[in-house]
DNA sequence: GCCAACGTTGGC
DNA sequence: GCCAACGTTGGC
């Protein structure tokens, strides 16, 4: 699906140092918030397709934060350009990146002549519908909460997919259950 | 539709 | 490598 259509949006795959190399440890999954208008692929359409590929994002930071995603990682669905712009729900990490192959199509508004199946330049990863919040926690909402001032949300608005940090996620599920 | 923020491009 | 011009994102 084109998926993005008109937008788009990384960060650093959390590294995390096993105190002991012999015995691996499970590692906690990764949170990150992805942004979607809702004109081209809103919460409630991943609901009835149930997977989506998040092809389209041109933006090397995004790509790289995709590229550090791994399945089961957690997806706070964003609205943007919406009424109300804000997270909707949750989605989780269905398949780890592979090469966006609308790079490939010199049809798709995505073409990029630099990325080649050879040296795919841009990634992608399928995203799985998990739940919608009962209703949208709007942005504007949400910047009014000292506790969440420093989210990636906030520090780099113009990225459409950001990590989020646990203690952030756990609030923002608070408040969607009404907390 | 306006515009601030900020990433990318390209001349030098 | 600097930086001005330009393009894009996304809130409002």
């Amino acid at each position: 699906m084109a998926f993005l259509a008109k937008k788009q949006h990384h960060v650093m795959p959390s590294v995390i140092k096993n105190a002991k190399k012999t015995s691996p440890v499970a590692k906690a999954p990764g949170i990150w918030l992805m942004k979607s208008e809702p004109d081209v692929c809103s919460l409630a359409d991943l609901k009835r397709t149930n997977t989506t590929t998040w092809d389209g994002v041109r933006n090397y930071e995004a790509r790289n934060h995709m590229r550090s995603m791994a399945v089961g990682d957690r997806v706070l669905f964003y609205h943007s350009n919406a009424e109300p712009s804000g997270v909707a729900g949750l989605a989780e990490v269905s398949k780890a990146a592979f090469p966006d192959h609308t790079a490939f199509d010199p049809a798709s508004p995505y073409y990029d002549p630099k990325s080649s199946p050879e040296d795919p330049r841009w990634w992608m990863v399928e995203v799985r519908f998990i739940r919608e919040f009962p209703r949208v926690l709007p942005l504007t909402d949400l910047r009014q909460i000292p506790e969440l001032a420093d989210m990636q949300l906030f520090k780099r608005s113009r990225l459409s997919v950001v990590p989020v940090g646990q203690h952030h996620y756990d609030l923002l599920l608070r408040l969607a259950a009404g907390g």
